[in-house]
This record gives C-alpha cells, structure tokens and sequence, in this order.
DNA sequence: TGACATACCCAGTTTCCCTATGTATAGTAG
DNA sequence: CTACTATACATAGGGAAACTGGGTATGTCA
C-alpha cells in the first residue's frame, strides 16, 4: 500500500548504469568522490544528480571488485581527498559494459519505434 | 557478503524501463501478458527476455494506475486471456516517458563519449 | 501417461539507488 | 569566536523495481 511507484524523472532510468558512468568518466583521469559527481552532472546538464549518498558506496562496490583504486591525497589546501583510478580490469569491464549499453539501447529503440523494423513488418 | 553486485548484462539496465516498453508495445493494439513478452523478446531480438514473474506484476501496477486497462477474452481454443488496452491515460504517459528516456540516454552518451562535448572542452 | 507450449498468478528475495544524517577542514562574514 | 558555506568522505535506513521459483490450468502431441 505505497504509492503510484512507476518510474517517471530520467533519474529512475540509473539503475544498473551508474556503475558505468563512473568508470566512463574515470577513462579521462583518475579523479576524487565529489568531483566526479560534478563532472557526471555537468556532461549530463544536471539531467542527472549524484547525491554523496548514491556516489559513494557505489565507488566502495567498484573498488571492492577491483574496477578501481583508491589513493589518499593530501593537497595543501582543503581535505584529505581519495582519488580512484581506473584499473586495467576497470577498463575492460567498462568497454564491455558500454557496449552492453548501446545494445540495451538499440533494444529499447526497437520498441518504442517499431518503424525501424520496416524489414521484419512489412515485407511478410 | 553476497557476490559481485554491479550490473552487466544489458537486463540490469531495464530497471524503470519496462513500464515504458509494455505500454508501448501496447501502443500497436491491444494484446495478453503472455504475447506482450514474446513480441518484446522477438522486437528487441531477445536482448531482453521478459519471465512471468517480471511481467504480470507491472501489468497490474499499470492497470492499477489506470493506464491500461483490462478485458477477459475467451478463445474457443486454448485457455482464458486477460487481454489489455492503452487507455488515453497511458498513451499520454507514453508520450511522457518516452521523451524522458531519449533525454537520459543522451545524458548517458554525453558521459560515455565525451567527444560529444567538442564544444564545450575544446573552447575552455 | 508424460512432456511441452500456452496462459495466468503470487511470495519471497535481491539489487540498486535515495534520503537523511554525521564527521571534518577551510574560507568568509559578522 | 560564531555562523554559514563549500569541499570531502562516510554510513544507516528505506523503498521501488525486477528476478527466482513456485503454483494453477488448458490444449496438443507422442
């Protein structure tokens, strides 16, 4: 007895693809937590927000399977930072992911507009 | 302690994304559970497979929400069919969710291939 | 009788993400 | 010194969506 559920804001699309768009963003330097949840939200326009509480235990599950690494850093000025890395395992999957990606994605656009399948439908 | 967790085969990406598929399948005229999965399957060329168990429960949370709507058939073969219908309702949420989508996998695409972003990096 | 495809349904579990909160450092305004 | 803000990391608790695995029932084929 909760509430209409269904998805509905872009945000809700995420699921499962997060992980991706780490490494994704990883791929051009290693970088920090918060600064990778800016960066996500600047390439994405802000048509996608990362909370602290959604970034980070997802870069804690990627290192902990060895898709990234951490450093502890600490720059003159401000906080201790930790930086990840990509690891060679990072990139593999990331490659695999991405292409899994833009299957899903052909996939979906093969529903929603039946039209490309001008072949299969109307020739039979 | 469980297992490996993050996401891969393109299944994972479905997350919030079957609601969308089902009520635009159902855009082409009305039809069951059971064919509503395979036309799915066979459209997205069984990248993604669709289990009973996953279908029938968004079915009535959709229907629920008043966006389909459904009618008992009774073939003179074969068992009883739950047979469903858009409702004007669901065509508009339709319309809505599929624009959602599109921008998200842009979003997405702006992150994986930031070349994308020639504009933006190259001026700085 | 058994096996298989069609066709519906639910219970329990898992995965993934979000909200909210807490800690800590540093700069700026009063 | 206090208060506010931005940076920067972290966890606890919760909810929504889908998956696993089962169950019921009809019709066909061997």
């Amino acid at each position: 007895m909760k509430m209409p559920s269904i998805p509905n804001p872009a945000q809700d699309y995420l699921k499962g693809g997060l992980a991706l768009l780490i490494l994704a963003t990883l791929r051009d330097g290693p970088a920090h937590g918060y600064a990778l949840a800016r960066t996500i939200e600047r390439r994405t326009e802000d048509a996608l927000q990362l909370r602290e509480g959604t970034l980070y235990p997802a870069l804690h599950v990627l290192e902990r399977d060895g898709l990234i690494q951490s450093a502890w850093e600490t720059p003159e000025n401000g906080r201790e930072r930790k930086t990840y890395t990509l690891t060679e395992s990072g990139t593999k999957k990331l490659l695999e992911w991405s292409a899994s990606w833009q299957q899903f994605v052909v996939a979906v656009g093969r529903v929603l507009t039946p039209d490309t399948l001008k072949g299969e439908l109307s020739h039979g």
